[in-house]
DNA sequence: AATTTCATGTAATTCGTTACATGATTCC
DNA sequence: GGAATCATGTAACGAATTACATGAAATT
Protein backbone atom coordinates (compact mmCIF):
# COMPACT_ATOMS: atom_id res chain seq x y z
CA UNK A 1 0.00 0.00 0.00
CA UNK A 2 3.29 1.95 -0.01
CA UNK A 3 2.31 4.62 2.35
CA UNK A 4 4.93 7.32 1.23
CA UNK A 5 6.45 8.99 4.06
CA UNK A 6 3.14 10.79 3.82
CA UNK A 7 3.90 14.47 3.41
CA UNK A 8 3.93 14.46 -0.80
CA UNK A 9 0.90 12.81 -0.69
CA UNK A 10 -0.98 14.89 1.90
CA UNK A 11 1.10 18.17 -0.14
CA UNK A 12 -0.52 17.46 -3.20
CA UNK A 13 -3.88 16.73 -1.98
CA UNK A 14 -4.13 20.39 -0.15
CA UNK A 15 -2.88 22.15 -2.92
CA UNK A 16 -5.25 20.05 -5.55
CA UNK A 17 -7.89 21.57 -3.00
CA UNK A 18 -7.40 24.91 -4.31
CA UNK A 19 -7.28 24.13 -8.09
CA UNK A 20 -6.57 21.26 -10.26
CA UNK A 21 -2.97 21.47 -11.46
CA UNK A 22 -0.76 19.20 -13.65
CA UNK A 23 2.57 17.32 -11.61
CA UNK A 24 4.57 20.58 -13.06
CA UNK A 25 3.36 22.77 -11.52
CA UNK A 26 2.54 21.08 -8.67
CA UNK A 27 6.26 20.71 -8.15
CA UNK A 28 6.70 23.89 -8.36
CA UNK A 29 4.29 25.30 -5.89
CA UNK A 30 5.96 22.51 -4.01
CA UNK A 31 9.11 24.40 -3.78
CA UNK A 32 8.12 27.80 -3.50
CA UNK A 33 4.92 28.56 -2.65
CA UNK A 34 4.82 26.11 0.75
CA UNK A 35 7.91 27.81 1.39
CA UNK A 36 9.15 24.64 3.73
CA UNK A 37 9.06 21.42 1.40
CA UNK A 38 12.17 20.11 0.08
CA UNK A 39 11.68 20.11 -3.72
CA UNK A 40 10.83 16.84 -4.26
CA UNK A 41 11.76 15.47 -7.53
CA UNK A 42 9.71 14.06 -10.47
CA UNK A 43 10.82 10.67 -10.53
CA UNK A 44 9.14 11.17 -7.08
CA UNK A 45 5.98 13.58 -7.96
CA UNK A 46 4.93 11.67 -10.76
CA UNK A 47 4.33 8.09 -9.98
CA UNK A 48 2.99 9.80 -6.40
CA UNK A 49 -0.02 10.94 -8.60
CA UNK A 50 -0.25 7.74 -10.52
CA UNK A 51 -0.97 6.29 -7.20
CA UNK A 52 -3.35 8.98 -5.77
CA UNK A 53 -5.47 8.11 -9.08
CA UNK A 54 -5.39 4.58 -8.08
CA UNK A 55 -6.68 5.43 -4.92
CA UNK A 56 -9.47 7.31 -6.40
CA UNK A 57 -8.67 10.11 -4.57
CA UNK A 58 -7.38 12.04 -7.98
CA UNK A 59 -8.67 11.92 -11.87
CA UNK A 60 -6.57 12.83 -14.78
CA UNK A 61 -8.25 15.32 -16.97
CA UNK A 62 -6.61 16.19 -20.46
CA UNK A 63 -4.50 19.25 -20.14
CA UNK A 64 -4.68 21.81 -22.64
CA UNK A 65 -5.24 21.66 -26.32
CA UNK A 66 -8.59 19.33 -26.03
CA UNK A 67 -9.78 19.70 -28.95
CA UNK A 68 -7.27 18.24 -31.81
CA UNK A 69 -5.85 15.84 -29.46
CA UNK A 70 -7.81 13.16 -28.97
CA UNK A 71 -8.87 13.35 -32.78
CA UNK A 72 -5.19 12.78 -33.65
CA UNK A 73 -5.20 8.47 -33.43
CA UNK A 74 -1.24 8.31 -32.98
CA UNK A 75 -0.95 6.80 -29.70
CA UNK A 76 2.42 8.40 -29.36
CA UNK A 77 0.77 11.88 -28.17
CA UNK A 78 1.91 12.66 -24.92
CA UNK A 79 -0.76 13.96 -22.81
CA UNK A 80 -0.96 16.70 -20.94
CA UNK A 81 -2.35 15.85 -17.55
CA UNK A 82 -4.34 17.71 -15.36
CA UNK A 83 -5.40 16.75 -11.79
CA UNK A 84 -8.27 17.28 -9.75
CA UNK A 85 -9.17 16.32 -6.63
CA UNK A 86 -12.25 13.94 -6.12
CA UNK A 87 -14.74 14.38 -3.19
CA UNK A 88 -13.22 11.04 -1.90
CA UNK A 89 -9.82 12.78 -2.35
CA UNK A 90 -11.46 15.68 -0.19
CA UNK A 91 -12.77 13.45 1.95
CA UNK A 92 -9.03 12.09 2.61
CA UNK A 93 -7.44 15.25 3.36
CA UNK A 94 -9.78 16.56 5.73
CA UNK A 95 -9.17 13.01 7.60
CA UNK A 96 -5.40 13.56 7.39
CA UNK A 97 -5.70 17.30 8.14
CA UNK A 98 -7.39 16.65 11.89
CA UNK A 99 -5.31 13.07 12.61
CA UNK A 100 -3.23 14.57 14.94
CA UNK A 101 -0.72 11.94 15.88
CA UNK A 102 2.13 11.63 16.94
CA UNK A 103 4.22 12.04 14.00
CA UNK A 104 2.75 15.62 13.47
CA UNK A 105 5.11 16.97 15.63
CA UNK A 106 7.99 15.85 13.44
CA UNK A 107 10.26 18.87 11.45
CA UNK A 108 8.49 18.32 8.04
CA UNK A 109 5.27 16.68 9.04
CA UNK A 110 4.34 19.89 11.30
CA UNK A 111 5.78 22.15 8.74
CA UNK A 112 3.60 20.67 6.09
CA UNK A 113 0.54 21.01 8.54
CA UNK A 114 1.37 24.45 9.46
CA UNK A 115 0.78 25.23 5.38
CA UNK A 116 -2.55 24.04 5.84
CA UNK A 117 -3.56 25.47 8.68
CA UNK A 118 -6.15 27.65 6.88
CA UNK A 119 -8.12 25.16 6.11
CA UNK A 120 -7.97 23.67 9.72
CA UNK A 121 -10.57 24.46 12.69
CA UNK A 122 -8.83 25.94 16.10
CA UNK A 123 -9.01 23.30 18.09
CA UNK A 124 -7.06 20.97 15.67
CA UNK A 125 -4.46 24.06 15.44
CA UNK A 126 -3.71 24.10 18.77
CA UNK A 127 -3.58 20.64 19.71
CA UNK A 128 -1.03 20.57 16.33
CA UNK A 129 1.03 24.10 17.90
CA UNK A 130 0.83 22.83 21.43
CA UNK A 131 2.04 19.01 20.33
CA UNK A 132 5.17 20.23 18.25
CA UNK A 133 5.38 22.73 21.09
CA UNK A 134 6.27 19.86 23.62
CA UNK A 135 7.82 18.02 21.08
CA UNK A 136 10.50 20.51 20.95
CA UNK A 137 10.73 20.97 24.59
CA UNK A 138 11.57 17.41 24.91
CA UNK A 139 14.56 18.21 22.37
CA UNK A 140 15.71 20.61 24.18
CA UNK A 141 15.56 18.69 27.60
CA UNK A 142 17.71 16.03 25.73
CA UNK A 143 20.26 18.03 24.32
CA UNK A 144 20.76 20.09 27.79
CA UNK A 145 21.48 16.92 29.68
CA UNK A 146 23.57 15.93 27.18
CA UNK A 147 25.42 19.03 26.88
CA UNK A 148 25.99 19.12 30.61
CA UNK A 149 27.54 15.80 30.49
CA UNK A 150 30.16 16.74 27.47
CA UNK A 151 31.24 20.12 28.12
CA UNK A 152 34.32 19.21 29.45
CA UNK A 153 35.57 17.20 27.04
CA UNK A 154 34.15 19.05 23.75
CA UNK A 155 36.33 21.62 21.89
CA UNK A 156 35.08 25.37 21.18
CA UNK A 157 33.31 24.64 17.72
CA UNK A 158 31.59 21.77 18.76
CA UNK A 159 30.26 23.70 21.65
CA UNK A 160 29.44 26.72 19.63
CA UNK A 161 27.45 24.42 17.05
CA UNK A 162 25.68 23.12 19.82
CA UNK A 163 24.92 26.47 21.45
CA UNK A 164 23.51 27.57 18.27
CA UNK A 165 21.70 24.61 17.46
CA UNK A 166 19.91 24.56 20.92
CA UNK A 167 18.73 28.58 20.74
CA UNK A 168 17.65 27.69 17.29
CA UNK A 169 14.87 25.81 19.02
CA UNK A 170 14.20 27.91 21.92
CA UNK A 171 13.45 30.15 19.24
CA UNK A 172 10.86 28.34 17.50
CA UNK A 173 9.37 27.43 21.10
CA UNK A 174 9.01 31.57 21.27
CA UNK A 175 7.07 31.51 17.77
CA UNK A 176 4.83 28.73 18.92
CA UNK A 177 4.23 30.72 22.28
CA UNK A 178 3.00 33.56 20.28
CA UNK A 179 0.99 31.66 17.66
CA UNK A 180 -0.53 29.74 20.40
CA UNK A 181 -1.28 32.87 22.51
CA UNK A 182 -2.92 34.76 19.26
CA UNK A 183 -5.01 31.00 18.14
CA UNK A 184 -6.24 31.43 22.20
CA UNK A 185 -6.78 35.17 21.77
CA UNK A 186 -7.86 34.99 17.97
CA UNK A 187 -11.30 34.63 17.65
CA UNK A 188 -12.53 32.73 21.10
CA UNK A 189 -16.07 34.22 21.61
CA UNK A 190 -16.41 33.51 18.02
CA UNK A 191 -19.28 30.87 17.19
CA UNK A 192 -21.04 30.47 13.34
CA UNK A 193 -19.59 27.73 10.53
CA UNK A 194 -16.92 25.93 12.69
CA UNK A 195 -15.99 23.62 9.98
CA UNK A 196 -12.96 24.34 7.83
CA UNK A 197 -15.49 24.76 4.56
CA UNK A 198 -14.28 25.04 0.81
CA UNK A 199 -12.32 27.73 -0.28
CA UNK A 200 -10.70 30.58 1.90
CA UNK A 201 -13.55 30.99 4.48
CA UNK A 202 -11.89 34.03 6.14
CA UNK A 203 -11.02 31.78 9.14
CA UNK A 204 -7.91 33.08 10.49
CA UNK A 205 -6.87 33.70 14.09
CA UNK A 206 -4.54 36.66 14.82
CA UNK A 207 -0.93 36.18 13.58
CA UNK A 208 1.92 37.68 15.06
CA UNK A 209 4.71 38.31 12.62
CA UNK A 210 7.61 36.07 12.44
CA UNK A 211 8.68 33.36 10.17
CA UNK A 212 9.06 29.39 10.10
CA UNK A 213 10.88 26.21 9.62
CA UNK A 214 14.29 26.45 8.77
CA UNK A 215 13.74 23.86 6.12
CA UNK A 216 17.29 23.44 3.86
CA UNK A 217 16.28 24.86 0.47
CA UNK A 218 13.06 24.44 -2.10
CA UNK A 219 15.83 27.09 -3.84
CA UNK A 220 16.50 24.97 -7.46
CA UNK A 221 13.61 25.12 -8.95
CA UNK A 222 15.89 23.72 -12.20
CA UNK A 223 15.71 20.26 -10.84
CA UNK A 224 18.74 19.65 -12.45
CA UNK B 1 32.18 2.06 -4.57
CA UNK B 2 29.47 3.61 -3.04
CA UNK B 3 30.12 7.03 -2.28
CA UNK B 4 28.03 7.27 0.51
CA UNK B 5 26.52 10.58 1.87
CA UNK B 6 29.94 11.16 2.67
CA UNK B 7 28.94 12.54 5.78
CA UNK B 8 29.10 9.39 8.00
CA UNK B 9 32.21 8.37 6.47
CA UNK B 10 33.46 11.65 7.78
CA UNK B 11 32.32 11.94 10.74
CA UNK B 12 33.30 8.01 11.90
CA UNK B 13 36.60 9.33 10.64
CA UNK B 14 36.73 12.33 12.42
CA UNK B 15 35.59 10.79 15.81
CA UNK B 16 37.94 7.73 15.52
CA UNK B 17 40.87 10.43 15.17
CA UNK B 18 40.00 11.28 18.74
CA UNK B 19 40.31 7.85 19.86
CA UNK B 20 39.37 4.27 18.37
CA UNK B 21 36.57 3.31 20.02
CA UNK B 22 33.49 0.74 18.87
CA UNK B 23 30.31 0.94 16.55
CA UNK B 24 28.23 1.25 19.62
CA UNK B 25 30.41 4.56 21.10
CA UNK B 26 30.59 5.78 17.74
CA UNK B 27 27.06 5.72 17.55
CA UNK B 28 26.31 7.28 20.54
CA UNK B 29 28.58 10.34 20.25
CA UNK B 30 26.88 10.76 16.76
CA UNK B 31 23.86 11.60 18.20
CA UNK B 32 24.89 13.68 20.83
CA UNK B 33 28.35 15.27 21.05
CA UNK B 34 28.28 16.13 17.77
CA UNK B 35 24.85 17.76 18.12
CA UNK B 36 24.16 18.35 14.74
CA UNK B 37 23.53 14.66 12.97
CA UNK B 38 20.92 13.19 12.81
CA UNK B 39 20.86 9.48 14.86
CA UNK B 40 22.24 6.97 11.98
CA UNK B 41 20.29 3.41 12.92
CA UNK B 42 23.60 0.39 13.37
CA UNK B 43 21.87 -0.59 9.90
CA UNK B 44 24.12 2.41 8.50
CA UNK B 45 26.68 2.43 11.03
CA UNK B 46 28.08 -1.18 11.25
CA UNK B 47 27.90 -1.31 7.26
CA UNK B 48 29.92 1.62 6.99
CA UNK B 49 31.76 0.42 9.35
CA UNK B 50 33.01 -2.23 7.35
CA UNK B 51 33.53 -0.60 3.87
CA UNK B 52 35.38 2.13 5.62
CA UNK B 53 37.58 -1.08 6.76
CA UNK B 54 37.51 -2.57 3.39
CA UNK B 55 38.78 1.00 2.34
CA UNK B 56 42.03 0.57 4.41
CA UNK B 57 41.02 3.41 6.52
CA UNK B 58 40.10 1.78 9.91
CA UNK B 59 41.47 -1.27 11.18
CA UNK B 60 39.17 -3.67 13.59
CA UNK B 61 41.47 -4.54 16.70
CA UNK B 62 39.71 -7.41 19.41
CA UNK B 63 37.67 -5.22 22.14
CA UNK B 64 37.72 -5.81 25.83
CA UNK B 65 38.26 -9.41 27.13
CA UNK B 66 41.37 -9.92 24.87
CA UNK B 67 42.62 -12.88 27.12
CA UNK B 68 40.40 -15.70 27.19
CA UNK B 69 38.47 -14.70 23.76
CA UNK B 70 40.98 -16.12 21.36
CA UNK B 71 41.44 -18.77 23.68
CA UNK B 72 38.32 -20.56 23.13
CA UNK B 73 37.76 -22.03 19.96
CA UNK B 74 33.96 -21.55 19.45
CA UNK B 75 33.38 -19.78 16.46
CA UNK B 76 30.18 -18.51 17.95
CA UNK B 77 31.87 -15.92 20.36
CA UNK B 78 30.67 -12.83 19.18
CA UNK B 79 33.37 -10.07 19.54
CA UNK B 80 33.99 -6.39 20.52
CA UNK B 81 35.16 -4.63 18.00
CA UNK B 82 37.10 -1.51 18.11
CA UNK B 83 37.49 0.44 15.22
CA UNK B 84 41.37 2.34 15.17
CA UNK B 85 42.11 4.71 12.22
CA UNK B 86 44.51 4.06 9.96
CA UNK B 87 47.38 6.17 8.94
CA UNK B 88 46.48 6.48 5.54
CA UNK B 89 42.46 6.32 7.08
CA UNK B 90 44.19 9.70 8.98
CA UNK B 91 45.16 10.75 5.36
CA UNK B 92 41.85 10.67 4.04
CA UNK B 93 40.37 12.63 6.77
CA UNK B 94 42.43 15.43 6.33
CA UNK B 95 42.09 15.48 2.07
CA UNK B 96 38.10 15.56 3.20
CA UNK B 97 38.13 18.29 5.62
CA UNK B 98 40.54 20.55 3.41
CA UNK B 99 38.32 19.74 0.33
CA UNK B 100 35.48 22.41 0.41
CA UNK B 101 33.56 21.39 -3.15
CA UNK B 102 29.93 22.99 -3.24
CA UNK B 103 28.33 20.24 -1.72
CA UNK B 104 30.73 21.78 1.77
CA UNK B 105 28.00 24.43 1.90
CA UNK B 106 24.65 22.09 2.31
CA UNK B 107 23.26 22.06 5.63
CA UNK B 108 24.48 19.00 6.92
CA UNK B 109 27.81 19.23 5.35
CA UNK B 110 28.56 21.99 6.15
CA UNK B 111 27.06 21.09 10.01
CA UNK B 112 29.73 18.00 9.91
CA UNK B 113 32.48 19.72 9.20
CA UNK B 114 32.26 22.65 11.78
CA UNK B 115 31.83 19.99 13.94
CA UNK B 116 35.62 19.24 13.22
CA UNK B 117 36.94 22.92 12.74
CA UNK B 118 38.43 22.26 15.61
CA UNK B 119 41.09 20.51 13.48
CA UNK B 120 41.79 22.82 10.41
CA UNK B 121 43.34 25.51 9.46
CA UNK B 122 42.11 28.99 9.71
CA UNK B 123 42.44 29.41 6.23
CA UNK B 124 39.99 26.53 5.32
CA UNK B 125 37.82 27.67 7.75
CA UNK B 126 36.80 30.94 6.26
CA UNK B 127 36.73 29.30 3.12
CA UNK B 128 34.09 26.99 4.36
CA UNK B 129 32.06 29.52 6.43
CA UNK B 130 31.92 31.91 3.46
CA UNK B 131 31.21 29.48 1.16
CA UNK B 132 28.00 28.89 3.59
CA UNK B 133 27.00 32.43 3.92
CA UNK B 134 26.79 32.77 0.28
CA UNK B 135 24.54 29.74 -0.23
CA UNK B 136 22.30 31.12 2.39
CA UNK B 137 22.34 34.18 0.83
CA UNK B 138 21.79 32.75 -2.15
CA UNK B 139 18.82 31.08 -0.88
CA UNK B 140 17.50 34.70 0.77
CA UNK B 141 17.44 35.77 -2.58
CA UNK B 142 14.64 33.18 -3.97
CA UNK B 143 12.75 33.15 -1.13
CA UNK B 144 12.54 36.94 -1.49
CA UNK B 145 11.51 36.96 -4.96
CA UNK B 146 9.30 34.41 -4.52
CA UNK B 147 7.39 35.27 -1.94
CA UNK B 148 7.54 38.79 -3.87
CA UNK B 149 5.69 37.08 -6.65
CA UNK B 150 2.96 35.59 -5.08
CA UNK B 151 2.57 36.75 -2.01
CA UNK B 152 -0.88 38.21 -2.42
CA UNK B 153 -2.03 35.22 -3.63
CA UNK B 154 -0.78 33.12 -0.17
CA UNK B 155 -2.98 32.56 2.97
CA UNK B 156 -1.90 34.23 7.02
CA UNK B 157 -0.43 31.06 8.17
CA UNK B 158 2.03 29.87 4.45
CA UNK B 159 3.00 33.93 4.77
CA UNK B 160 3.85 33.30 8.43
CA UNK B 161 5.95 29.82 7.80
CA UNK B 162 7.35 31.22 5.02
CA UNK B 163 8.42 34.52 7.36
CA UNK B 164 9.74 31.89 10.03
CA UNK B 165 11.89 29.93 7.81
CA UNK B 166 13.59 33.43 6.21
CA UNK B 167 14.02 35.06 9.64
CA UNK B 168 15.62 31.61 10.27
CA UNK B 169 18.18 31.91 7.55
CA UNK B 170 18.86 35.37 8.15
CA UNK B 171 19.71 34.45 11.77
CA UNK B 172 22.05 31.73 10.29
CA UNK B 173 23.70 34.40 8.38
CA UNK B 174 24.01 36.92 11.12
CA UNK B 175 26.06 33.85 13.36
CA UNK B 176 28.10 32.99 10.18
CA UNK B 177 29.16 36.76 10.37
CA UNK B 178 29.75 36.86 13.47
CA UNK B 179 31.84 33.48 13.14
CA UNK B 180 33.53 35.01 10.16
CA UNK B 181 34.50 37.56 12.27
CA UNK B 182 35.86 36.30 14.76
CA UNK B 183 38.37 34.50 12.51
CA UNK B 184 39.45 37.24 10.72
CA UNK B 185 40.23 39.09 14.17
CA UNK B 186 41.34 35.81 16.09
CA UNK B 187 45.00 35.24 15.49
CA UNK B 188 45.85 37.47 12.48
CA UNK B 189 49.32 37.94 13.32
CA UNK B 190 50.03 34.14 14.47
CA UNK B 191 52.89 32.17 13.13
CA UNK B 192 54.15 28.93 14.41
CA UNK B 193 52.58 25.71 13.77
CA UNK B 194 50.06 25.97 10.84
CA UNK B 195 49.58 22.52 10.53
CA UNK B 196 46.12 20.79 11.99
CA UNK B 197 48.20 18.44 14.21
CA UNK B 198 47.34 15.29 16.07
CA UNK B 199 45.17 16.42 19.22
CA UNK B 200 43.82 19.28 20.57
CA UNK B 201 46.92 21.63 19.79
CA UNK B 202 44.76 24.85 21.52
CA UNK B 203 44.08 26.27 17.92
CA UNK B 204 41.31 27.71 17.83
CA UNK B 205 40.29 31.40 16.86
CA UNK B 206 38.19 33.50 19.19
CA UNK B 207 34.10 32.55 19.22
CA UNK B 208 31.38 34.78 19.65
CA UNK B 209 28.87 33.36 22.51
CA UNK B 210 26.38 31.46 19.88
CA UNK B 211 24.96 28.73 18.46
CA UNK B 212 24.22 25.89 15.31
CA UNK B 213 22.32 24.39 13.45
CA UNK B 214 18.77 23.34 13.56
CA UNK B 215 18.72 19.65 13.02
CA UNK B 216 15.98 17.67 13.50
CA UNK B 217 16.42 15.18 16.12
CA UNK B 218 19.60 13.61 17.74
CA UNK B 219 17.43 12.23 20.32
CA UNK B 220 16.27 8.70 20.66
CA UNK B 221 19.40 7.48 21.80
CA UNK B 222 17.66 4.13 22.40
CA UNK B 223 17.06 3.02 18.72
CA UNK B 224 14.00 1.70 19.05
C1' DA C 1 16.46 28.79 -35.98
C1' DA C 2 17.77 28.13 -31.40
C1' DT C 3 17.03 28.22 -26.63
C1' DT C 4 14.36 28.12 -22.66
C1' DT C 5 10.60 26.63 -20.22
C1' DC C 6 6.84 23.55 -20.11
C1' DA C 7 5.66 18.75 -19.61
C1' DT C 8 5.75 13.63 -18.54
C1' DG C 9 7.67 9.70 -17.49
C1' DT C 10 11.08 5.30 -16.29
C1' DA C 11 15.25 2.63 -14.53
C1' DA C 12 19.03 2.34 -11.77
C1' DT C 13 20.93 3.65 -7.71
C1' DT C 14 21.68 5.66 -3.08
C1' DC C 15 20.84 6.39 1.42
C1' DG C 16 18.81 5.11 5.21
C1' DT C 17 15.30 2.83 8.47
C1' DT C 18 12.76 -1.10 10.88
C1' DA C 19 12.39 -5.34 12.39
C1' DC C 20 14.66 -9.29 13.36
C1' DA C 21 18.23 -12.18 15.60
C1' DT C 22 21.73 -12.87 19.08
C1' DG C 23 24.31 -12.57 23.04
C1' DA C 24 27.43 -10.36 26.92
C1' DT C 25 27.82 -7.38 30.94
C1' DT C 26 26.43 -4.47 34.61
C1' DC C 27 23.50 -2.83 38.03
C1' DC C 28 19.89 -3.56 41.36
C1' DG D 1 18.02 -13.69 39.01
C1' DG D 2 15.99 -9.97 36.23
C1' DA D 3 16.32 -5.62 33.90
C1' DA D 4 18.83 -2.32 31.52
C1' DT D 5 22.37 -1.31 28.65
C1' DC D 6 26.12 -2.77 26.00
C1' DA D 7 27.24 -4.84 21.61
C1' DT D 8 26.99 -6.61 16.68
C1' DG D 9 24.96 -7.77 12.85
C1' DT D 10 21.40 -8.92 8.58
C1' DA D 11 17.29 -8.81 5.45
C1' DA D 12 13.49 -6.54 3.84
C1' DC D 13 11.81 -2.48 2.81
C1' DG D 14 11.12 2.68 2.09
C1' DA D 15 11.70 7.09 0.20
C1' DA D 16 13.75 9.82 -2.76
C1' DT D 17 17.34 11.14 -6.13
C1' DT D 18 19.87 11.03 -10.64
C1' DA D 19 20.27 10.23 -15.11
C1' DC D 20 17.98 9.09 -19.00
C1' DA D 21 14.47 9.58 -22.63
C1' DT D 22 11.08 12.29 -25.06
C1' DG D 23 8.69 15.91 -26.91
C1' DA D 24 5.61 20.39 -27.27
C1' DA D 25 5.13 25.50 -26.73
C1' DA D 26 6.85 30.00 -26.12
C1' DT D 27 10.38 33.37 -26.51
C1' DT D 28 14.30 35.59 -28.52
Amino acid sequence: MSRRSGILEFAVLGLLREAPMHGYELRKRLNTSLGIFRAFSYGTLYPCLKTLVANGWLIEEPGSAPEEAVASSLAGRRAKIVYRLTPEGKEHFEELLSHTGPDAWEDEHFAARFAFFGQTEREVRMRVLEGRRSRLEERLEKMRASLARTRERLDDYTLELQRHGMESVEREVRWLNELIESERAGRDQRPGTDAPHDNDSGETGGLPRHGGSTRPDPSDDTAK
